[in-house]
DNA sequence: CTGAAAGCGCTTACAG
DNA sequence: CTGAAAGCGCTTACAG
């Protein structure tokens, strides 16, 4: 800026002035100014400017996840980035893998670097770190937990214990009265509520959850395949499988295949998969839609990086069943 | 940290030392600003810090693709993460949708930010804006794009090429003399790349590509399953399909499965996709490695961060061909 | 219409 | 071991 001043024979406040396009520059210095900018490759410091400038604010936000490269989360950072592009700010994501110092040191960094709103897809039980935080004064929104506390943080997430009471209910509305679940650890918040929304609709059905195979973990597809495979080796399998995760709706599907038992085993899913059409018969899910969780999440930090003091919003995003084949397949007459 | 410089009873630079552990500072004041540091929440301003200290780096890279809630761009993004994380740097990340506007949009926000690198994955043919970016000194990386100039740009690519002559090889190997193509529009570079890959094949073989379905263009995966059904539906169609691209990979398969000859029609597809182990037959792939291709860009511009003034950098990524069954069905006898 | 001085939150270079 | 002054690149508040 120094330089471009020099060259262009104007004082600082001149070349801000023309950079900013303020109004009342004569135009010989603002021919000159802009020669000289031209002419430097000057480019103002966004930094620099907003540290003295009135609205203190960096224009970024910061999004904290488990894992960018899973299509969920990257599609929640999609949905963000559709909000904030539109409000011109810029994204700061990073992945914890789930691991709590992780988490922390994110949270940090983008504290540090002072952005005006942090989006937090928690990884375990980290939320009192969290708690700390909003008390530094900012705008905090959680994606995808449930608090017990009362604490005044916003929260989007899906309802996870309603998709799975519709996918149990599916799959009773057919008949079935044995349905094994498949799904991610315990631990996880949503792997938790869709296990109780199964063990709920089979208690309301009359049928008791806790003589089926209920198998929570995490593993990769293929461990899903082992396990499914060992399923259906025991005395009395199940005549439904309720996947409520991803990776295990893909094992599911591929050991049915392995055993062409296919057409006999109803299966429903949780969250949509690549494919899940073009399978015979097609996989019947309860889709999530991050993309639209991501921008609800990006809409509340924006009404609140704008001031608003409008009481906690908890908001929760419904399911709806897309029915493809599997999950309308009768249980086999034994 | 003026307020903790008052409430420690201490100057600001006694502070600095404490928040930035120097060395020298007698244990009692180091406690009392470590008090109020607690105390009053501080936490220093990385922007101010950055925007006097002698390391006038920001910390930051800026990553521009063409979508993030794509698999393939989201794994790329996880690649560069990796890299960054280990090297302390925060990623910030723009979605482009393929549109050279806002392609320049987040490069002009991202260099204004002073982004210590830039890693793009360029939409279109707007490289010239980004030659000249270069010119203003921020290292720069291309990613799944060719250059024709020799322009001093480092670059990171997929073989498009050599997999594509993989995958249509793997097809003559087995017998197949009419292969139909079914891939991007033309314009993206990865697409020109796979269709010539393909055609250089064939015309190896002594088959002639110009008699064969080439059907290119940017199209969902329900799109491409009735493109497959047409193609299908015509007098000579032929006995295998290379599909080029995700969806088209998708869509054929579903498309095969309806009309059920998916054990007679072969497939071979370009990227890998979820179940692809799932259906039957398996689908057979040329995968590319988007978290290796991050990984590789983002070590490269931190070389380049670094001071590294070593020749211009091209790096070619091979691929591999994964048999899973659909690739290795003979052409049925007619 | 234009510019000199002060200040944003921190660090550097120096003095005591 | 500690601190007062100057400065990073810009904007604000003011004067001319």
């Amino acid at each position: 800026m120094h330089d471009v001043a020099r060259r262009a024979q104007v004082s600082l406040k001149t070349v801000s002035r023309v950079v900013n396009r303020e109004p009342g520059v004569s135009p010989a210095l603002t021919h000159r100014v802009e020669e000289a900018v031209a002419a430097l490759g000057y480019r103002p410091d966004d930094r620099a400017r907003r540290l003295r400038s009135s609205a203190r604010q960096t224009g970024t936000i910061g999004f904290v996840l488990i894992d960018v490269a899973n299509p969920f989360f990257s599609s929640l950072l999609r949905g963000i980035e559709d909000v904030a592009r539109a409000k011109g700010y810029l994204v700061l994501s990073g992945s914890t893998d789930g691991a709590t110092e992780r988490e922390e040191q994110l949270i940090d960094a983008f504290l540090e670097r002072r952005v005006d709103g942090l989006i937090v897809v928690p990884s375990g039980q980290a939320v009192e770190t969290l708690l700390r935080e909003i008390d530094r004064g900012s705008p905090l929104v959680l994606v995808d937990i449930e608090l017990d506390t009362d604490a005044p943080i916003d929260l989007v997430r899906s309802d996870h214990y309603g998709g799975a009471r519709l996918a149990t209910q599916h799959l009773i509305d057919r008949g079935h009265r044995h349905i094994a679940f498949l799904g991610d650890d315990r631990s996880v918040f949503s792997a938790e509520q869709r296990l109780r929304g199964y063990e709920d609709t089979m208690r309301s059905a009359g049928l008791d959850p806790s003589l089926e195979q209920k198998i929570t973990g995490t593993h990769t597809a293929d461990e899903w395949r082992t396990i499914t495979h060992a399923i259906f080796r025991q005395p009395h399998p199940p005549t439904a499988l309720f996947t409520a995760q991803n990776f295990a709706s893909m094992g599911a599907v591929a050991a049915l295949h392995d055993l062409e038992i296919q057409h006999e085993i109803a299966v429903v899913g949780f969250d949509d998969i690549d494919l899940a059409d073009a399978v015979d018969p097609g996989l019947t899910v309860v889709p999530q839609r991050p993309r639209e969780l991501g921008q609800r999440a990006a809409e509340l930090i924006f009404s609140r990086i704008e001031g608003s003091d409008s009481d906690v919003v908890r908001e929760i995003v419904p399911h709806a069943i897309v029915a493809r084949g599997s999950g309308e397949i009768a249980p086999a007459a034994r």
